[in-house]
RNA sequence: GCGAAAGUGGCGGAACUGGCAGACGCGCCGGACUUAGGAUCCGGUAGCCGAAAGGCUAUGGGGGUUCGACUCCCCCCUUUCGCACCA
């Protein structure tokens, strides 16, 4: 007899797994593969419980999948390029280098200490130059493709991040990391062509099954596609400067309404306000323009401010009524989006009726909503956008009270009167192509991924700029550039490695004059874009990876992380899966075939911070209850896409939990742990232990289930701690166990006389421990030595249920009487539905309740109920 | 404002395709064993009525479909999340 001490045990199965290499894997072509990856780490110094839930997630079904069969991959390494790092240096005088490597020995420690069953021989980090080669080899490529640009554009900055931020990287106007204002730079910058893939994105997000539909639609949101036409309006005046004379393309969805285009309205970034600004005289003009500019940009974008404009004092042509509509300048207009320009139909669009009303600018009616005459009905027909209350009417300019954005029947608009406005869009944008007007176009909110930061800790751009060559790509073979060991960091000024003359200063491959490199470094997020094909072949000196590994390995068949990256880092993989692949160097079109986004853990209502103070550190919840205690503990007290609230009572009653179960395992050892049991299907055995053998089945396949396909961890632990108590009360029966009846002991082995009681009783629990493995794995590994066995419990394999067993003999039927639980029937499994029918009606308990009626129905339903309608 | 998800005991949560609501755990109550028990084992625990048998009411609120609804449909309320002048 022994006690349970997790502590002692763990350690002692860490050191195993460690020194066997247990988790290591390579390719083999004969077993099915399973590729099992939590996102990997930003090494911040510590992991709380909040991180650390992420990975057991993970392996719980990567020790699964081992046990069931599969050539589990389950990797791990570290996002380990960043700013936090280049801040700690800024403010202490660490190195970043130093500062990340001693955060990830801490932090691997940690994850060792819990458990976690991953392949460490794999472990990379993104700030090794054997890493960040392949993102510059990567950047070359993409060069070479295209698929990488340097423009000038206005772009997102980040004052006290001292770096530009892409779009993704801006939630609410602000800093997606330290949550300050965003402001804009106008700089060069590199750019990978995200565009490219926007539809082949958008599309085949529909098409990815096993991930939350709360991601895709994220992401759908975030791609941003429509449908629309751009349409020329012609200018008026003449007396223009050149450029401008070809007129003003609008970007329009709904072209259907350009016969109440009263108006054009203007960015004020629009390259012709930006022209007519210059026209001698025009300081009004200008004045106007440029406040509209040093509006509050978050609030522009937000629509926090309010919606104002000023005439241009020019017009240009509506080229379906051929008639001229002043241009104004408005500073709710988007410059970057479309073309910057829009057309203003106030009776249709509920922005441009406000800005209509508030300057006098005319309002014309030219889509009636589908009139109530005719069909008779209610509600349904009635208008979806607005125009007042009540069913649909007439409206008119005068009467309105808001824009009609809904559909409905074309006035008003010459030859396309009185057609519906879903057929009036075509019709129309056929004719403004025919007439060269316009096209047909789809516009995207999504935009290219400005990569370009003016930071030291990341990746060099593989460039360098030589005055007569311009720019030059480093060539392959010469990668990686290093990043220079920088000595101080002042967090002022340009990019930090402009301050390093060693690493500026070069020469042109092509030329061999003088070159200056590029300082700035790659996004962070591009070293977490492909990590997961590193890891089928994170040695390779060659190439970023060996394509026929990542044939094996890849996809990704679970994947888990947080919602956090739902438009960052998981658009971002997507578009690098395509581009590898372009590249051929994968077939795969998706990274990731199973998606779970984890929730957070709560303390007292509050994410867990290190400002906030409230961390749970996991290495003192081991210290007090063990690892495996830690790992059931989170994964049973919610599923794992919900937030969870810690407790420590709740933490108590799992370590209670494996206690019982180390009791039980311990306690019958030596009595169902010898040589020559044999099996209990050979035996006779007794009700009680035929009842047993079903519990046992039953629950092997629920747990089954609910770990896979379903990952309903929290279910299949309840379904555990049922078959222990099942156990418990067993023992208790048969007497195998006698509780409570000694001082010392909490139990004593009672005499076991029989050969079936045995059997069933080596059944259950050496299919508990197996079972409770990918939980528990350290208590788990220590009990199935403890029953004898030898060689490691993965190789003994996940258990395997007879069906026949697991069902019941005899089951309980339920009657209903009108809706209501009337009495309970004991029948013989399999019983037919007249039987059910005849013994439901004569059942006492049923009968007192149907008394004074008549029997209207009886309906079985699929032998399991019977429901009978009486009055 | 638009969109999505969710609302179940004192608490965390179960209920797989419409079929016994509350599995499992926490907490609480009781019993056993004990010098003692915050250990352990056993039992109880949605609410209301009732001594009991039993009955009634219950899955945010209100309607509906159905023999039968936590589950499906409609309206409303609340919470969380996402989007937020995208033309």
């Amino acid at each position: 007899m022994s006690d349970y001490k997790p502590q002692t045990i763990e350690k002692k199965w860490q050191a195993r797994w460690r020194e066997s290499r247990a988790f290591e894997v390579s390719e083999d072509p004969d077993r099915p593969k399973f590729y099992c990856l939590e996102m990997f780490a930003y090494p911040s110094g510590h992991a709380h419980v909040g991180h650390v839930r992420n990975y057991m997630i993970g392996d719980v079904v990567a020790r699964m999948k081992r046990m069931r069969g599969y050539n589990v991959l389950h990797p791990f390494g570290w996002d380990a390029f960043g700013m936090p790092a280049e801040n700690a240096a800024i403010k202490s005088g660490t190195h970043p280098e130093t500062w990340t490597l001693e955060n990830i020995a801490h932090m691997k420690g940690q994850l060792q200490r819990i458990g976690i069953s991953y392949a460490w021989e794999r472990e990379l980090a993104t700030c090794q130059p054997e890493y960040y080669r392949w993102n510059q080899w990567l950047f070359l490529k993409m060069l070479e493709r295209d698929l990488a640009y340097r423009k000038r554009s206005n772009v997102n900055w980040c004052p006290s991040c001292q770096t530009v931020l892409a779009n993704e990287q801006v939630v609410n106007g602000e800093c997606w990391r330290c949550g300050t204002v965003v402001t804009t730079r106008d700089l060069e910058q590199w750019f990978f062509r995200i565009t490219q893939y926007s539809d082949e994105l958008l599309e085949a997000a529909n098409r990815l099954g096993d991930w939350p539909e709360k991601v895709l639609m994220m992401q759908r949101n975030w791609i941003g596609r429509s449908e629309g036409a751009r349409v020329k309006f012609a200018l008026s005046t003449s007396h223009e400067p050149r450029a401008t004379s070809h007129g003003i393309d609008v970007f329009t969805t709904r072209i259907d309404t350009i016969y109440g285009a009263n108006f054009i309205l203007l960015a004020p970034e629009h390259p012709l306000v930006q022209a007519w600004s210059q026209v001698p005289g025009s300081e009004a003009f200008r004045a106007n323009m440029q406040r509209f500019q040093a509006q509050d940009r978050t609030a522009r974008m937000t629509g926090d401010v309010e919606k104002e404009g000023f005439d241009t004092g020019r017009t240009a042509i509506n080229p379906f009524t051929g008639r001229p509509v002043p241009i104004w300048v408005a500073n709710f207009v988007l410059g970057e989006y479309g073309t910057g320009a829009v057309m203003g139909v106030p009776a249709h669009d509920q922005r441009d009726f406000e800005f209509a009303r508030k300057y006098g600018l005319p309002i014309t009616v030219v889509v009636q909503p589908a009139s109530a005459q005719g069909s008779g009905g209610a509600g349904s027909a009635s208008a979806q956008g607005s125009g007042g209350t009540g069913p649909a009417e007439t409206l008119s300019s005068d009467s309105m009270t808001e824009s009609y954005d809904g559909p409905g029947t074309l006035v008003e608009s010459g030859e396309f009167s009185g057609v519906p406005s879903a057929e009036a869009i075509d019709r129309m944008t056929a004719s403004a192509e025919a007439r060269g007007l316009g096209e047909r176009t789809v516009q995207y909110r999504l935009k290219d991924w400005g990569i370009s930061r003016q930071r030291y800790w990341g990746t060099p751009i593989p460039v360098l700029y030589c005055d007569t060559c311009g720019m030059v790509p480093v060539p392959s073979d010469s990668l990686p550039v290093e990043l220079p060991r920088i000595a101080e960091f002042s967090g002022r000024g340009d990019s930090p490695l402009a301050q390093v003359p060693e690493f500026v200063n070069t020469t042109c491959p092509d030329c061999g004059g003088p070159a200056r490199r590029e300082t700035d470094t790659m996004d962070t997020f591009v070293d977490s874009s492909w990590y997961f094909f590193r890891f089928c072949d994170p040695r390779n000196t060659e190439l970023p990876f060996d394509p026929d590994k990542v044939a094996y390995w890849g996809p990704v068949d679970f994947y888990s992380g947080g919602v956090e990256h739902a438009i960052l880092h998981l658009i971002y993989s997507r578009f690098f899966c395509r581009v590898f692949r372009d590249l051929g160097m994968t077939h795969l079109d998706e990274p990731f075939s199973r998606l779970l986004t984890q929730g957070m853990v709560l303390k007292a209502g509050q994410v867990m911070s290190k400002s906030k103070g409230n961390v749970v550190d996991p290495d003192d919840m081991i210290e007090k209850f063990g690892a495996d205690a830690l790992r059931l503990y989170v994964m049973f007290v919610a599923p794992p896409e919900k937030e969870i609230e810690w407790t420590d009572a709740g933490l108590e009653g799992s370590w209670r939990f494996l206690a019982r179960v180390w009791r039980l395992v311990d306690q019958l050892a030596e009595t169902i742990g010898g040589e020559g049991i044999p099996p209990a299907a050979d035996l006779q055995i007794t009700d009680a232990e035929r009842a047993l053998r079903r519990k046992t089945h039953g629950t092997i396949r629920r747990v089954t289930i609910d770990l896979d396909p379903r990952v309903h961890l929290n279910t299949a632990v309840s379904g555990l701690m049922e078959l222990v108590n099942e156990l418990y009360a067993f023992c208790g029966r048969t007497e195998c166990l006698r509780f409570g009846r000694d001082g010392e002991d909490t139990a004593t082995v009672g005499a076991v006389e029989s050969a079936g009681t045995v059997a069933v009783l080596k059944e259950a629990i050496e299919s508990l421990v197996r079972m409770i493995s990918p939980f528990a794995p350290h208590m788990a590994e220590e009990l199935w030595e403890m029953l004898g066995h030898t060689g490691g419990i993965v190789a003994a394999g996940w258990p395997v249920y007879d069906e026949a067993v697991a069902r019941a003999e005899e089951i309980v039927v339920p009657v209903q009487v009108n809706g209501k639980l009337r009495g309970r029937l004991r029948v013989p499994a399999g019983v037919s539905e007249d039987r059910l029918r005849e013994m439901a009606v004569a059942d006492p308990a049923v009968a007192r309740h149907l008394e004074g009626k008549t029997i209207r129905k009886v309906v079985v339903a699929g032998g399991r109920l019977v429901s009978i309608v009486a009055n």
